[in-house]
RNA sequence: GGAGAAAUGGCAGAGCGGUUGAUUGCACCGGUCUUGAAAACCGGCAUACCGAGAGGUAUCGGGGGUUCGAAUCCCUCUUUCUCCGCCA
């Protein structure tokens, strides 16, 4: 959620940063203002009356103590015509606020001014790519053949006790996903992060703050009986960690990681791109979470695109770094970098880290503040990036680690964490 | 799941209808004293919003109500503790 404040001093500049996203938000950010003024105006009328009945009362109580039983009177009456007219004013008062809530609710991050304009993923700036197109003597089988032929994922099992998008992995597959998550936990820790172990389901507060409600409501399950959220990603506990937060430390630089499996219901996604592990309902993943003074958030989004792109050179894949354009930028995200490894067989490349920055728009959600120098409190910045998303990193291992005889090559890197060098 | 008790500022802990945003202690910050430190003493010390400012408004777990007036009374929800039951 962007701050009024801020829409108030630079609406203009706001609607030219949005047009990147290729929408035009300036009839939005005029209502904004609007309902703000409005919002503010009834706000200062109601509380000059409620300042007065507030006297009114301290001083029947004053007449009360010396007696003066008809001046106490008198002067009851006289709150009465004020509260009525105070509780008008607060009703169009409330009326307003939430109006302009839902506004703001409404109105995206505003993109960096690095972030291209753009309104699909074709217009997504590549600007890195690494490593080698191997070179087959065979035809690369997809990962979900080569899953069938060595029994180590089964999807049609996943279908059988669950549904479609839950597969089941098995033997070397399973001891694959847990020593990735094993090597990708190690990697974060030894770049600083604290480790965490966060719930698995959040209440509702926590998916406002990271700003999955109320829009995205489709995307995550809903437990309605205790109404709760199975969490899509767990930059939602992560996050939340900090909300109604005023961080006192002067060098803070809070950096978190947690491994656990992420549940989206992915509606309306059905049909394409679903094959295999290419879009799951539950999947794995390692996720970073960064809290960081708005001076030093740049240098953090730096370090864990360093830090992703160290994974994938350890594991060996080849893959591109690129900048999304404001069309495919997340509602919350300012800017985002998204990782992707080329698939062999499928003759595509799979997104399979996406780190963003929010700058001040989730810690507004979230009241995640930092104590200034001045002792002012201020909004600070939050981050987050997968390092990584399991399926389509086993999916791109497989492919592009096959053999002829339908053997898998495991990375050396990987190698002590699964305890075997082939599939 | 059943029965009781409780929820107040960073912490501890008063207040139980009327100048209470809230006594006090600890912690913390500044000062005096001291060669320095400790002790002692003095002062400061919640957050948000509105306002140029003076100041105003709101907040004593959340929401609602009674009242001219609520941290204080009532309803409701949540959480914590104790006891019982059930269970990994």
């Amino acid at each position: 959620m962007l701050e009024i404040t801020r829409i108030r001093a630079s609406k203009e500049a706001i609607a030219e940063g949005l047009q990147k996203r290729g929408v035009d938000y300036s009839e939005q950010l005029d209502e904004t203002i609007r309902l703000d003024e409005a919002w503010r105006a009834v706000k200062g009328k109601r509380e000059k009356i409620k300042a007065e009945s507030n006297k009114l009362s301290k001083s029947i109580g004053q007449f009360f103590k010396e007696g003066k039983t008809d001046e106490a009177e008198a002067a009851k009456e006289r709150t009465k015509t004020l509260k009525a007219e105070e509780q008008e004013l607060k009703e169009h008062e409330q009326e307003l606020e939430e109006q302009l809530q839902n506004a703001l609710y409404e109105i995206p991050n505003v993109p960096q001014d690095i972030v291209p304009a753009g309104t699909s993923e074709e217009e997504n700036e590549v600007v890195e790519e690494h490593g080698a197109r191997r070179e087959y003597t065979f035809d690369p089988q997809p990962h979900w053949e080569l899953a069938k032929a060595g029994a180590t994922i089964d999807f049609e099992l996943g279908v059988k006790v669950t549904g479609a998008g839950f597969p089941f992995y098995k033997g070397k597959g399973a001891k694959l996903q847990r020593g990735l998550i094993n090597f990708f936990l190690d990697e974060a820790n030894k770049r600083g992060y604290e480790e965490f172990i966060p719930p698995l389901v959040v209440n509702e507060d926590s998916g406002i703050g990271t700003g999955q409600l109320p829009d995205k409501e489709g995307q995550m399950y809903h437990v309605t009986e205790d109404d709760l959220y199975l969490i899509p990603t767990s930059e939602v506990p992560l996050t939340n960690i900090y909300r109604d937060t005023i961080i006192e430390k002067k060098d803070f630089s809070e950096k978190m990681t947690s491994y656990t499996p992420c549940f989206r219901r992915e509606a309306g996604s059905y049909g394409k791109d679903v094959r295999g592990l290419n879009r799951l309902h539950q999947f794995d993943k390692v996720e970073l979470v960064r809290v960081e003074h708005p001076d030093r958030s740049e240098k953090a989004l730096e370090e864990m695109v360093d830090h992703v792109k160290g994974l994938l050179e350890k594991l060996g894949l080849e893959y591109r770094v690129l900048r999304l354009c404001g069309g495919d930028l997340g509602f919350t995200a300012a800017i985002t970098y998204d990782f992707e490894v080329f698939s062999a067989a499928q003759e595509k490349w799979l997104e399979v880290s996406s780190v963003s920055l929010f700058e001040t728009f989730q810690a507004n959600r979230l009241k995640l503040r930092f104590r200034d120098e001045d002792k002012k409190t201020r909004l600070c910045h939050t981050l987050n990036g997968s390092a990584l998303a399991l399926p389509r990193i086993v999916a791109a291992l497989m492919e592009n680690h096959q053999n002829e005889d339908g053997t898998i090559s495991i990375p050396e890197a990987l190698q002590t964490y699964v305890g075997f060098d082939l599939i």
